[in-house]
DNA sequence: CCTGGCTCATATATTTTCGTATAGCATATG
DNA sequence: CATATGCTATACGAAAATATATGAGCCAGG
């Protein structure tokens, strides 16, 4: 190769496999589908592969654009973060913060926090990102994340908030109707409201907890928001957060001395984002926040 | 920002923090000067902030500039390796592998495996980052990488290959000058090389050993190989792998039933280079090679 | 004190890139 | 079967980015 390529060609082509055309593509970056064109014929020249079998409809990736995605999309969300980092650097707290969180925990409780938040910084954008994926702020698509595991990564700020203590709970209609268990045994006659998939995690939980294996569950979720409304819905038996719980008078714990567990939780921030006031601030809000939240 | 700036900015960026003056960034670049002046100016336009302040022997950045430097090395390691995955797509080993591993690793294990994964690769390209940090694969600085910590991040395809021993060693000059301690107590009287940083990993190391603390060293420096050189011309007492040791005959061990630890080995790379036949052959090699030479 | 070498800034010419317009092709729809 | 609507590919003029050339400031060395 005789000079390393324009950056903005990894953009594009990012584009094109999101979009699955050139005319897409086009449409999405703000530019037109001839430039597109070239910028890919300049990608292929320059990695000295085909990267799309092009047809009548779109273009479909060759296995070389699948295998350099990944690192194209790093290099856009590492961009997304330059910028949210750029922003607003007034020394006051404005701009835009990228958290990521659990559903739960970005559902229920993180609407009241981020309410006070912005009340206290008026100029402060919360961007929400709610999945279960541990990676994100290596990857940049996320400034802070809220964690249940301890994250092990030595380039990455945690603070403990404490931990959100979980447990078996049901609507009082559905005990009304079948009984309320007094054993883990009991419940086998119950309905049992459990998860879909098969993740590390929720292997070592199953291997904690014998009775509550995927055979026995009535309905199968991997959403946790999900789980709560089944069982607000007097579906059955589920686990939910007990604050959660607490605050739902219909809502009642079922075996709390034999089921209980405890979801450590931490607020990680990259230590490249220490300096920067405005995710320092939304961190260490955060951090009070939730560590309230968990004593109460 | 009314549009995304090209990704070639955070390019020249790079070049400028690391050159230090436009002129020498569009040097490295192969650009001119007024090229790269008038990119620093379109990405201060972008972000909203002065990335520099202009001399007449340079260009300093400002604190901004530092706080969004990560983010554009990023890219720049991203977009490196995205090339490197790119070359050689053939279905045959060739084009470059990166590996980062320790110095002692680097120095005394790798050249003689990797003189073999040339002769059976002819047209593989070996380049080698020698450093103690860990997260080079997620900041994209390397495809492979030799760790002595068991790597946490999901992201990561890990392989153990044993653990190197290590054990305190000394010249037979030295021990024939000053004697062989009898006992840890001994170690006391003997001039002992340690170390001069103080990392996580070492003062876990001092408290598994109290008599080896940083006050009793008569030599501290953090460079293994240092570390080696200085037990080999008779320093005194230091602490190497026993591997090492047992090739040569004027290294003897001193105390070898008091003092042994065991540095636990992996072989790791990152899941996306999985399917990338060059990588896996160079993994598959390095995990071979290196079980075989701590079984041995 | 002046010269050479370094820097950045600016004006102008050139090259590159981009957008517009159009043609060609495949598929879906009446 | 004709038509409408997607898509890609190509030709050409316009716009943007680039290189060249030059000026001015700073600093070290003779």
């Amino acid at each position: 190769m005789s000079q390393e390529p324009s950056w903005d060609l990894y953009r594009t082509f990012n584009a094109v496999l999101s979009e699955g055309s050139l005319s897409g593509a086009a449409r999405a970056l703000g530019l037109t589908q001839p430039s597109i064109a070239r910028h890919i014929d300049a990608l292929e020249e320059a990695v000295g592969a085909p990267l799309f079998l092009r047809t009548s409809r779109g273009l479909s990736p060759t296995d070389a654009a699948l295998e350099l995605r990944p690192f194209a999309e790093l290099m856009a969300s590492t961009s997304a973060a330059l910028l949210r980092t750029a922003e607003g650097r007034s020394g006051e707290v404005d701009g835009t913060v990228r958290i990521s969180a659990s559903e739960v925990v970005g559902i229920i409780h993180l609407p009241a926090i981020l309410t006070r938040l912005r009340q206290r910084y008026p100029r402060l954008t919360i961007e929400l990102s709610l999945s279960n994926a541990v990676d994100d702020l290596l990857k940049r698509q996320a400034d802070i994340a809220i964690r249940m595991v301890r994250p092990e990564q030595q380039t990455l700020i945690a603070k403990r908030v404490g931990s959100f203590p979980v447990g078996l709970h049901a609507h009082r209609d559905y005990l009304a109707r079948r009984g309320t268990p007094k054993s883990m045994d009991d419940l086998k006659h119950h309905d049992i409201i459990g998860y879909d998939a098969e993740t590390p995690a929720i292997r070592a939980f199953a291997e904690r907890h014998p009775g509550l294996d995927r055979a026995s569950f009535a309905l199968r979720v991997d959403s946790n928001i999900a789980h709560l409304t089944a069982i607000r819905a007097g579906f059955g038996i589920g686990i939910c957060q007990t604050i959660i719980a607490d605050a739902e008078p219909d809502l009642q714990r079922v075996l709390p001395d034999a089921f209980h567990e405890d979801l450590e939780t931490w607020v990680v921030m990259h230590e490249d984002l220490s300096g920067n006031t405005r995710c320092r601030a939304v961190f260490d809000a955060l951090v009070t926040e939730l560590t309230a939240l968990v004593r109460r």
